[in-house]
RNA sequence: GGACCUGUAGCUCAGUUGGUUAGAGCAUGCGCUUGAUAAGCGCAGGGUCACUGGUUCAAGUCCAGUCAGGUCCA
C-alpha cells in the first residue's frame, strides 16, 4: 500500500515561481477591469481621511528611478493608510509648463518645417545652432508653440502614467491633475490674485542669467557649469583725498568694471597699507591697500620689491574711504561684504556692480545703489537711464560686445585697454574656474539686471498683507500649535519671518528637514516670478501708455474667470485692448491699459499652487476646516518628495499658500534621498544606467517595490544588479512563506474548523503570541514610515520564527495527523490567521503578490487584500507559558548542537533518526518532563528520554528556577529505537505490531484507520 | 568654496537615557534532507562600529577635527 496517499500533504495553486513579469500585468488588468481603486474609495466612504498630495513630476521623457522610488514610497503610504481604515485618495499630477518642453518643441518645430516658418534667421553673430531658443525674437507664434507644447506634454503624461501604473501604484489615473488645464490655471491665477491683493508682488530690476546668442534670460536649471578661462585682474582704484594711494580690487570679469558702483571688503579681515617703490632707488612710490593675509601672493604676482607695510587698516577705516572710478567720472564707497569676500584668492577687495551679480545686487540694494546694468539685449555696452550720461563709461566703450570669440571679447579688451592707458592695471593672468554656461549655445552666460516681477520676501508686511488667521475660530485641539496669526502673537515683521515661523507648525521627517527648509527660506532672495517664455501661465499684467505696470487683484481674478472658460491661450490670442475690455473692473479709476504682459509665470508658481488648484478644489481631497480632519481646505496631511524639493516644491508651496491663505499647505513633509549606483554615484542615463522600465521588465514591480522598502530612504539608495538579485532572494523567502501556509490550508474552512484561542495547542499559542508581537512592531514601523524596518521584521520573522521553527516543526502534525484532529485544526487555525495578516502587512509593499496570495485564502474577508482592513490583535500568553517556552527554546538550541554533532559523526542523518536523552536532576528535568511531547516536536526527534540522577550530584545551589535549565541539562543523542515508520518516518518501537499495517507505527495505524472510517462514512 | 545629510560584518539593517566578549537576516563555506524540492533544516567563518584626537571608571553611543559619498547652493 502506498501510504503517501493517506498523508495530508500540502497542495496549492499558488505557484512557487513568481513569474512577476507575466503575472503582474494580468493582475493590473484585473484591477482596472474591476475598478479596484474606485471600489476602495467607495468602501472607505465616510472613514477618516488621509490626504497625501502628489508632487507633480515634469511631463517630459520616460520615468527614471527617482520617479520609481518616489511613487512607490507614496503608494506604500497610501496603501498602508487604506489598510488601516482611512479613506486615502491618491490624485496623481503632472507639471506641464516650462522651458525644457518649450525648448524641445520649438526645436522639433524648426526641424520639421523649415520652409513654413519664414526665412529670416536672426543674426546671432556666432555659431549657434539654428534651433537655439530665440523667443521673444522668435519666428514661431506663441500660440503655435503653446499648442505644440501641450500636445508634447500630454504625450508624455500618457507614457508616464502607464509606467507608473505598471509599478502597482493605485490612484485616480483617469482624473489626474495637470497644470495645463484651464481649471488648474484659473485656480493658480486666483491664488496669485490673493497674493497680489496683499501687496506681495512688485516689479523690480534684478540680475538674471542672460544668454547673449539666444537673447534670453535663463533659469537656474538652464545653465550648466563648465570650466572657463577668465581674465583675472588687479585694478588700482584711487582713494580720494590721498594722492598716490589705491585700493587694489580683484575681478575675473573686466567687462563689468564700467558698471562698478562700489567695492566690498570683509570686516573680519585685516588690511594693510603697503608702500611700494616704483623705481630701484625708491624715489617714487605708491601706496596700496590690500588684505594682509593675501599681501604675500599679491606682492609676488605684481612683482613688488622692497615694499613696506605702512600701517594696518580695519573695517572702521575702510568704511570711511571714497574712491574714484578708474575710468568713469564718478566716485564710489566701500562696504562690508563678509559673506562673499574671501581670503583665498584675489586682493581682499571685490568690485561691486549691482547690475551684474547676485551678491553685488544684494549689497547694492542694501546700500541704495542703482541697479546699473549698461548692457543691452545683444550683450553690448550701452548707456542707461540709471546715471547721468556724463558719469557713465567713455564713449569708446559703447557698443563693444561682451560675447567671447576664441576666448576674447571686445568688451574685455576695451576695458583692459582703458585700464592700461590709465596705468590702472596692476596685474593680469588667466584664471581657470567653473563658470555658468548657456545649455544651448554653450557660451558663458552673463549676469544682467532686467525688469522682472517679484514676490517680496523681506519687505515689512503692510496692512494689506495682514491676513486673517485661517485657523482662528476653531478650538482645534487637533492642531498641535497655537495659531501663528500676526494678531495672535508677537507680530512677524517680514514675510520671511512669517514663513520661518510657519515651518515650525509642520512635522518634518526626517527631523533635519526643518533645517533644510529653514535654510532655503532664510537665504532666498525675492522670488523672481516672471519668465520671457510662451509655454506657461500668462502673468496677467498690463502696461499703461507710459509703460507703467498695472497688476490688480480684481483684474487678475477676471483673467482667471476668462481662463477658466477658455484656457490661457486666450491671453495670447486676444489683443491687449480686447483683453482689457473683458477684464477692466467697472469702477476702474487707474490708468488705462495699452499693452499686455508677454511674460509667463515661473513654473514653480504652477506647481506651488497645487494646494489650491487641487487639494482645495477637489472634493475628495479638500480639508473640512474643522476638527474632523484637522485640515484647512487646502491642506494635505502629507507631502512626500526627494530632499531637493526643500528648495523647490516644498518651498514654493509653502510660500504661496502662506501668502495667499495664511498657512502651510501640509501638516507633515517627508523626504527621501536619491538612487545611486554601486559606486555611490548618482544614477544618470548619461552614465549608461539601466532605465526604470528595464528594471521592471527584468525583476517585476514587486521586487522593485521590495527594494524600495528594503532600504532606509533617508539616505541614498543603492541600486545594482547584484543588490536586486538579493532583494529577489528575499522576495522568494516571503513568497514561499505564504505558499507554505496556503498549501496547508487547502482543506480548512475558518467558519467550520477554527479553534478558539483557549483550545489551541501550546505551540500554536506560542507562534500566535510571537506573531502578535511582529504585528505590533510592523504597525509601529509603518506608522513612523520606517518601511525598511517593516521589511526587516517581516523577512526575519519569516526566516526564523516561521521557516526554521514553526513551519518546520508543524509539518509532522499537518501531514500525519488525521485530517480533522484537533491538533491539526489548531495549527491550521494559526496558519490561517497568520496568512491573512501577513498578506495584509505585505500588501503595501508587495502589492501584486500579496493580492495574488490573498485569492487562495479560504474564507478571505474581502475581495482583494487592498480592500481589506487590518487591525492587529494582541495575543497574550500566560506568565507560566512564557517561562516554559523560554526554557524549551533554550534547551532546543542546546539539543540542536548535539544533533549536529551526531550528524557530523554520521551516527544519524536527519533528526527523526535520533533519540534525545536529557540528563539532569529531577528538579531540573521536571519542567521538561511536563512538556515532553512538545519538546520532542521542537527537536524533531523520534524519541525523547529522561535520565534523572540524584539531585545532590549537581546541586545548582540557590539558583532561581529560571536559571535551572539548559546549562544544567546534558543532552545525549543516540540512534532512535525501533524501526522507521513508512508513513510518518518516525522511528518507533511499535512498527510491525499491526498485522494489517506491518510497516506503520501505532499512531499511523490509528490515523489510517480513522481516515478509512471517515471516507467510508462519506461514501 | 558654503549649508545640510550619510558612513556598524560581502549586502540590507538593529543597537533603547554611554555599561559585560557589538546583534539579526541575507549571502558564503561545510553538512543534512529529498513528503514546502528551481524548496527546507543545521553548523561554521566573517566586524580596529570610516579615520584621528578628546570627555569619562567606561564610547558604536557624547564632543572636536579629518576623509569618503550624496543633496542643495555658490
Amino acid at each position: 500500500m502506498d501510504y503517501k496517499n493517506t498523508l495530508n500533504l500540502p497542495r496549492t495553486d499558488f505557484a512557487m515561481k513568481a513569474d512577476l513579469v507575466k503575472r503582474e500585468p494580468a493582475r493590473l488588468a484585473q484591477w482596472e477591469a474591476t475598478r479596484l481603486y474606485e471600489r476602495i474609495q467607495a468602501a472607505r466612504d465616510g472613514a477618516p481621511t488621509f490626504v497625501l498630495h502628489d508632487g507633480p513630476p515634469f511631463a517630459n521623457g520616460e520615468i527614471h528611478l527617482g520617479h520609481v522610488l518616489n511613487k512607490i514610497l507614496k503608494d506604500i503610504v497610501i496603501k498602508h493608510k487604506t489598510l488601516r481604515g482611512f479613506r486615502a485618495p491618491y490624485v496623481p499630477g503632472w507639471d506641464c509648463h516650462g522651458l525644457p518642453i518649450e525648448f524641445k518643441v520649438t526645436q522639433e518645430m524648426r526641424n520639421e518645417k523649415p520652409s513654413e516658418r519664414g526665412e529670416k534667421m536672426p543674426d546671432t553673430g556666432s555659431q549657434i545652432p539654428a534651433s537655439g531658443i530665440r523667443h521673444p525674437a522668435s519666428d514661431l507664434s506663441p500660440a503655435a508653440i503653446r499648442n505644440a507644447c501641450a500636445a508634447y506634454a500630454r504625450k508624455f503624461i500618457a507614457i508616464q502614467r502607464d509606467q507608473f501604473k505598471r509599478l502597482g501604484v493605485l490612484g485616480d489615473w483617469d482624473n489626474p491633475y495637470l497644470t495645463l488645464t484651464k481649471e488648474y490655471e484659473a485656480e493658480e491665477l486666483r491664488l496669485f490674485a490673493n497674493i497680489v491683493e496683499k501687496g506681495f508682488v512688485y516689479r523690480g530690476k534684478k540680475p538674471v542669467y542672460w544668454s547673449i546668442p539666444c537673447r534670453t534670460a535663463l533659469a537656474e536649471a538652464e545653465v550648466e557649469y563648465q570650466d572657463h578661462v577668465s581674465q583675472s585682474i588687479f585694478v588700482k582704484f584711487p582713494v580720494l583725498g590721498h594722492a598716490n594711494t589705491f585700493i587694489l580690487i580683484w575681478t575675473t570679469t573686466p567687462w563689468t568694471l564700467p558698471a562698478n558702483l562700489a567695492v566690498a571688503y570683509n570686516s573680519r579681515f585685516s588690511y594693510s597699507l603697503v608702500r611700494v617703490p616704483l623705481d630701484p632707488d625708491g624715489e617714487r612710490s605708491e601706496d596700496y591697500i590690500v588684505s594682509t593675509m593675501l599681501l604675500g601672493t599679491v606682492a609676488a604676482k605684481c612683482g613688488w620689491q622692497n615694499y613696506q607695510i605702512d600701517r594696518s587698516l580695519e573695517a572702521g577705516h575702510l568704511s570711511q574711504i571714497e574712491y574714484q572710478h578708474p575710468f568713469c567720472a564718478r566716485t564710489g564707497r566701500l562696504f562690508a561684504g563678509d559673506d562673499f569676500v574671501t581670503n583665498d584668492t584675489g586682493t581682499g577687495f571685490v568690485h561691486i556692480a549691482p547690475g551684474h551679480g547676485l551678491e553685488d545686487y544684494g549689497l547694492g540694494l542694501r546700500q541704495g545703489l542703482p541697479i546699473y546694468s549698461p548692457v543691452n539685449d545683444d550683450g553690448r555696452f550701452a548707456y542707461t537711464d540709471d546715471l547721468p550720461r556724463e558719469r557713465q563709461m567713455p564713449a569708446e566703450l559703447i557698443g563693444k560686445s561682451i560675447l567671447e570669440k576664441h576666448g576674447k571679447s571686445e568688451a574685455n579688451e576695451a576695458v583692459l585697454h582703458e585700464l592700461r592707458t590709465r596705468q590702472a592695471l596692476l596685474h593680469q593672468e588667466n584664471y581657470r574656474h567653473s563658470y555658468p554656461h548657456c545649455w544651448r549655445s554653450k557660451t558663458p552666460v552673463i549676469f544682467r539686471a532686467m525688469d522682472q516681477w517679484f514676490v517680496k520676501i523681506d519687505q515689512e508686511l503692510d496692512a494689506r498683507s495682514q491676513m486673517p488667521d485661517p485657523r482662528a475660530g476653531h478650538p482645534a485641539p487637533d492642531i498641535r500649535h497655537p495659531a501663528p496669526g500676526i494678531e495672535h502673537s508677537t507680530p512677524a515683521k517680514s514675510f520671511r519671518q512669517l514663513a520661518i515661523a510657519e515651518i515650525d507648525h509642520v512635522t518634518w521627517i526626517p527631523d533635519w528637514g526643518i533645517n533644510r527648509i529653514k535654510g532655503a527660506v532664510e537665504s532666498r532672495p525675492d522670488w523672481c516670478i516672471s519668465r520671457q517664455r510662451s509655454w506657461g501661465v500668462p502673468l496677467p499684467a498690463f502696461y499703461d501708455a507710459a509703460g507703467q505696470p498695472i497688476l490688480d487683484a480684481r483684474v487678475v481674478r477676471k483673467v482667471a474667470d476668462l481662463v477658466e472658460q477658455h484656457g490661457s491661450n486666450i491671453w495670447f490670442e486676444k489683443t491687449a485692448a480686447e483683453l482689457w475690455t473683458l477684464v477692466r473692473p467697472a469702477d476702474w479709476s487707474g490708468p488705462e491699459a495699452t499693452a499686455k504682459s508677454a511674460d509667463t509665470l515661473d513654473v514653480w508658481i504652477d506647481s506651488g499652487s497645487s494646494s489650491h488648484a487641487v487639494t482645495q478644489r477637489r472634493a475628495e481631497l479638500r480639508g473640512s476646516g474643522s476638527n474632523a480632519d484637522g485640515r484647512l481646505p487646502f491642506q494635505a496631511d502629507l507631502y512626500l518628495e526627494g530632499s531637493d524639493q526643500h528648495r523647490g516644491w516644498f518651498q514654493s508651496s509653502l510660500l504661496l499658500a502662506l501668502a495667499g491663505s495664511g498657512a502651510a499647505p501640509f501638516k507633515t513633509v517627508l523626504t527621501h534621498g536619491f538612487v545611486v549606483n554601486d559606486a555611490g554615484e548618482k544614477e544618470a542615463k548619461s552614465r549608461g544606467s539601466k532605465s526604470a522600465t528595464l528594471w521592471v521588465n527584468d525583476f517585476g514591480a514587486d521586487v522593485l517595490r521590495l527594494w524600495v522598502a528594503s532600504q532606509d530612504y533617508r539616505g541614498d539608495m543603492v541600486l545594482s544588479e547584484a543588490r536586486m538579485l538579493k532583494v529577489a532572494e528575499a522576495y522568494r523567502l516571503l513568497r514561499n512563506t505564504l505558499r507554505y501556509q496556503l498549501s496547508n490550508l487547502y482543506d480548512f474552512d475558518p467558519a467550520k474548523h477554527a479553534v478558539p484561542d483557549d483550545q489551541l495547542t501550546g505551540l500554536d499559542r506560542w507562534i500566535l503570541s510571537e506573531f502578535a508581537r511582529l504585528e505590533a512592531d510592523v504597525a509601529r514601523a509603518y506608522d513612523t514610515c520606517e518601511f525598511h524596518l517593516v521589511y526587516q521584521k517581516l523577512s526575519q520573522f519569516a526566516a526564523v520564527e516561521l521557516s526554521s521553527v514553526y513551519h518546520d516543526v508543524v509539518k509532522d502534525r499537518l501531514y500525519t495527523d488525521p485530517v480533522n484532529s484537533p491538533r491539526r485544526r489548531s495549527t491550521q487555525t494559526a496558519l490561517h490567521r497568520m496568512v491573512v495578516s501577513l498578506c495584509q502587512m505585505l500588501s503595501p509593499i508587495l502589492a501584486f503578490t500579496a493580492d495574488e496570495a490573498w485569492e487562495f485564502i479560504p474564507g478571505k474577508p474581502a475581495d482583494s487584500v487592498h480592500l481589506s482592513s487590518w487591525q492587529p490583535q494582541g495575543f497574550n500568553l500566560t506568565e507560566g507559558e512564557r517561562e516554559s517556552w523560554s526554557k524549551l527554546f533554550s534547551l532546543r538550541r542546546k539539543a540542536l548542537g548535539e544533533l549536529e554533532a551526531a550528524r557530523q559523526t554520521k551516527s544519524i542523518g536527519k533528526a527523526l533518526e535520533a533519540k534525545a536523552t536529557l540528563q539532569g536532576t529531577c528538579e531540573i528535568l521536571g519542567p521538561f518532563r511536563n512538556h515532553s511531547e512538545v519538546l520532542r516536536e521542537l527537536l524533531n526527534v523520534s524519541q525523547l528520554d529522561f535520565e534523572a540522577h540524584a539531585d545532590a550530584a549537581s546541586s545548582p545551589g540557590d539558583s532561581s528556577p529560571a536559571d535551572l535549565f539548559a546549562e544544567d541539562v546534558v543532552v545525549r543523542v543516540d540512534k532512535a529505537d525501533g524501526q522507521k515508520c513508512e508513513r510518518c518516518w518516525h522511528w518507533e518501537t511499535t512498527v510491525g505490531q499491526n498485522a494489517q499495517h506491518p510497516t506503520l507505527c501505532a499512531r499511523c495505524v490509528a490515523a489510517v484507520s480513522e481516515q478509512a472510517k471517515e471516507s467510508a462514512a462519506d461514501a
